[in-house]
DNA sequence: ATGAAAGCGCTAACAG
DNA sequence: CTGTTAGCGCTTTCAT
């Protein structure tokens, strides 16, 4: 029994098989240009040795790390979660690791995360910026590391970017309502200094103007995409003369919110009915009807990592933007018992 | 305006501030032993320059790297969603960096993903590992990287590790049954070669002994945590003369299945009712009353960081295994009604 | 208290 | 085809 080192470098390796570094290196990396029978000598001393790479002198030397970072407002969103789950996926196949961070939608934590992310020298990262407005990547752009926005974008500079069509959907779950005969369509939407808050009250507005209803301004709601923030929406919207017969929500985590108002209004569930975007997570009211829009979340993922990729290989190439269609409405619950 | 250099080192700042690198290193590293006048010059020609650390040459240097490996099998399962959310929020507290990968259950995955982290120089990994008995950590254990395990453990070895006090929570759910006086209570478990899959058994069986009822082999199916499994697993129980009249099932991925089962045999959800382990995701078929064992899942994260960011300080410390006591028992959707 | 210099483990000219 | 060598950017003795 030979004695292994611990942790044997290259240069030990190098010793064992007779040969230099340099070979042993391009052994490693699979250059042609090495005589099969050394480098099979090398392969030999390589497994022998019990050899493991240092990816972190090689970054250092090779002036690239193999490594992308990727900021979500919040892992536990279940939206996120499998854009998360797409993006490693993506990322895998093209041999590059996942540095996770999470913004909590806070532009500050989100700025310190960039800051660490440059430090680690990621070979690039993919964002849902917490703030069109204020999200700032300059961090990324002054030292040239490509950035990705999914889900939302950025005002700051142009970007790749994996977006859903937010206007085709929730022109979509608008029409479904309007077809089932609701007259009051009310809709609590996002901040409209975000991306998908301007993109989804748009769709909502336009799909009751195609049929030729009038939009009124007293059940558009704009809320903030917090828990909190869809509860006060509901109170708010029942404190009208007339209730709405229907709600199109801006997010899944803003219709948790809403349906604990409405619970608390003791609302007829069979009286209101509800849309949402996104995954929504398991609650403890889901005795209530929804329809949820369904867009291929993981695929925000895998897009944007090759979007990624594809821009770390050639920095010239095109910006490009990638529109998801709007998903696939999903009934959930007892939804028929709605409208008999 | 001074011409910034696009990523100054920090020769450039030794030479901006008229000092030497190793200066400007320990100004960077707030050794305390620097003269204040000089370090205030220092710091000057940091933000002048805008500097930025390098943390893979640092990490080469230091020989060692300020991130942590992180191996789940999925983070879309929303148990391990949680779990990392609050591993990250546990390590960023700590100053480490996340490093996510999914194994999908697959050892050999697994195992690739650990020699890219060992790799990577990570100073640690948390790991719910794929399998209790073939999942190999050699590749961590044999170049001293702290490991510490989550939900499950290895038998490869002794490792800190947290997990809940699965036996402690089966009974409890089963228990409840038995107060609402269920008789024919069924068990739909995870593999026996896993640690969860064996402790739930147990508490199951115990509560039943407990009460002084016998265990019907028939009723207790083995089963794989998957959503397929679940699904045979009912349609197996389903074949039996006598229906059970309520399932424990083992995890929450079993139990979609299982409901989907239930729904194609037109089981009346009031004839039966089930009882689960860990956050569901949101499914097709809310209309089911279920009973949701809620353990602190984001705080198995925390925990697991702690445990070890501690081992990374002290690799001589005793090992550690930390229970999460069994948890709440959530109840979800119409209950009440499958008792009346 | 400060600086000079060695070197972490690897890769890539360059030379042969 | 192979070896020599010079770093990548930082930290850390070891002198001074």
């Amino acid at each position: 029994m030979v004695s292994r080192l611990i942790r044997p470098k290259l240069v030990d390796v190098a010793q064992h098989a007779g040969v230099s570094t340099a070979t042993v290196s391009r052994v490693l990396n699979n250059n042609p240009r090495v005589d099969p029978v050394l480098a099979q000598k090398v392969r030999a001393s390589l497994t022998e040795l019990g050899y493991r790479m240092n990816n972190v002198a090689r970054s250092l030397r090779r002036q690239s790390n193999s490594v992308v970072g990727v900021i979500v407002p919040d892992i536990a969103n279940p939206f996120f979660t499998d854009v998360v789950r797409g993006i490693g996926d993506g990322l895998h196949a093209e041999g590059y690791m996942l540095l996770l961070c999470n913004s909590d939608e806070d532009v500050n934590l989100e700025a310190s995360y960039l800051r660490l992310l440059g430090a680690q020298q990621v070979s690039g990262v993919i964002i849902a910026p917490a703030d069109s407005l204020r999200s700032d990547l300059s961090e990324m752009t002054s030292i040239g590391t490509p950035v990705v926005m999914i889900d939302r974008l950025s005002r700051s500079g142009k970007f790749d970017s994996v977006v859903i069509d937010n206007r085709a959907g929730a022109s979509q779950l608008t029409t479904r309502f309007i077809a089932y005969g609701r007259k009051r369509i009310a809709h609590i939407g996002g901040p409209l200094r975000t991306f998908t808050g301007t993109a989804r009250r748009e769709g909502y507005i336009s799909a009751l103007e195609a049929a030729g209803m009038t939009v009124d301004a007293a059940l558009v709601v704009e809320s903030d995409y917090s828990e909190e923030g869809g509860y006060r929406a509901v109170r708010e919207l029942f404190c009208q003369p007339e209730a709405p017969d229907a709600i199109v929500i801006g997010n899944n985590v803003m219709t948790l919110g809403a349906i604990r108002a409405l619970a608390e209004l003791g609302v007829d569930p069979r009286r209101l009915v509800r849309a949402s975007f996104d995954p929504l997570p398991w609650s403890t009211s889901q005795q209530y009807s929804i329809l949820v829009l369904d867009h291929e979340t993981m695929r925000m993922g895998t897009e944007a990592a090759s979007l990624l990729v594809a821009r770390i290989g050639d920095p010239a190439r095109d910006i490009e933007m990638r529109w998801l269609s709007a998903g696939t409405i999903e009934v959930f619950s007892d939804w028929s018992a709605a409208f008999q």
